[in-house]
DNA sequence: ACAATACCTCGTGT
DNA sequence: AACACGAGGTATT
């Protein structure tokens, strides 16, 4: 096919600074690691330090940073490589879809919005830096679909494959092949859940399929980023019809895709550490976590944090998921994998 | 409303 | 080497 110049991974600011541009923004309001690798989206990669590279926007980037400086690069798409849609856009919209996405549309809640409070996560004065991702609302309730009764390597790894079979390919990097988050329509086509059950998928193929055909019937393929615009409990009720989608993952997709920052996903880390720190009586009598036990804890860290108090469960979160990690790192046994002659 | 169970799969740990 | 267990839950009884 084509001559496909073999592209890298950029992985210096120094190498090639023309490649990259900047965004003013100091450590202490976001840090990468933080953010890209603690679950709130399974497809960002630190394949060489502090360089994570990742799918956005139907384009492969490379984010990096510096004190005060987020900075970014942009892959062009392999030659041969399909256009879709680009197709019709004519140059004036391409260039403000290229711009939109490169000032707007950055993995982080824009760094001012959250000045106003003082949450208490914050002030233990470790963790700081973690934001909230504006995602792509089918991006994010599809791949939090996947993550029920699951753990995250094997979502990571699921969705790794549905996007290499399904998503279209943008381009390669190294001997990584970059592709795009699949399509609603392709989604619910008519093959696509016997191909996720081959991908490993298991029971939730069905919810997959099930949900991406049951949003095109019932509401259109635009309707997802529409209820951005919708009332919080309106978008949650509406999520939590689909199947597949309980209250975690209609809170998860309301927080991380339709800017509901009030949203706090309870999941089993989030409710032990309620259970531990902050609401000690709901432990008592091993309840489990309820349709009412789950509005409580969240109301509790409403009223507690204010109106981000989705942003202060991602601290929480991810303050356990790194403890977690940590505590599995160490357990794991260092080279033994070649017995020595 | 609440509790109990099954559910795909696949590291781990026993 | 077989087997149980649980992982950022959900649907069904």
């Amino acid at each position: 096919m084509g001559n496909s110049r073999r592209m890298c991974h950029r992985a210096s600011l120094s190498a090639c600074a023309s490649l990259w541009r900047s965004i003013p923004c100091p450590r202490s309001e976001l840090r990468l690691g933080y953010v890209l690798a603690c679950g709130q989206s399974f497809r960002w990669n630190e394949w060489n330090p502090e360089y994570w590279t990742g799918v956005l926007d139907g384009r492969v980037w490379t984010l990096t940073q510096t004190d005060d400086h987020v900075w970014y690069t942009v892959y062009s798409k392999e030659e041969g490589a399909s256009e879709e849609e680009d197709g019709f856009l004519n140059t004036t919209k391409r260039k403000r879809r290229q711009k939109d996405a490169e000032e707007k549309r950055m993995p982080c809640n824009p760094p001012k919005v959250i000045k106003t409070e003082e949450p208490e996560p914050e002030k233990e004065g470790r963790l700081v830096g973690v934001r909230v991702l504006r995602q792509d609302p089918t991006e994010c309730l599809f791949a939090f679909i996947c993550t029920s009764n699951n753990h995250i390597s094997r979502i990571t790894g699921m969705i790794e494959r549905a996007c290499s079979s399904l998503g279209r390919r943008l381009c390669q990097l190294d001997s990584v092949v970059y592709y795009t988050f699949p399509t609603l329509e392709a989604l619910a086509a008519g093959d696509t859940k016997a191909k996720l059950q081959e991908l490993g998928f298991g029971y939730r193929a069905k919810f997959v399929t099930e949900s991406a055909q049951a949003i095109l019937s019932e509401h259109g393929c635009d309707w997802l980023e529409s209820l951005r615009l919708a009332p919080y409990e309106e978008a949650r009720s509406a999520l939590c019809a689909l199947p597949g989608v309980g209250a975690k993952v209609a809170d998860c997709v309301c927080l991380m895709a339709l800017d509901k920052p009030q949203a706090v996903p309870v999941d089993t880390h989030v409710w032990k550490i309620a259970k531990r720190d902050y609401l000690p009586q709901l432990g008592a009598g091993n309840k489990s976590l309820t349709g009412r036990v789950y509005k409580e804890i969240g109301d509790y860290f409403r009223t507690l944090w204010g109106p981000y108090a989705g942003w202060a469960q991602s601290v929480l979160f991810c303050s356990e998921l790194k403890k977690f990690q940590g505590s599995a790192d160490r357990k794991k046994p260092v080279g033994k994998t070649e017995p020595q002659t």
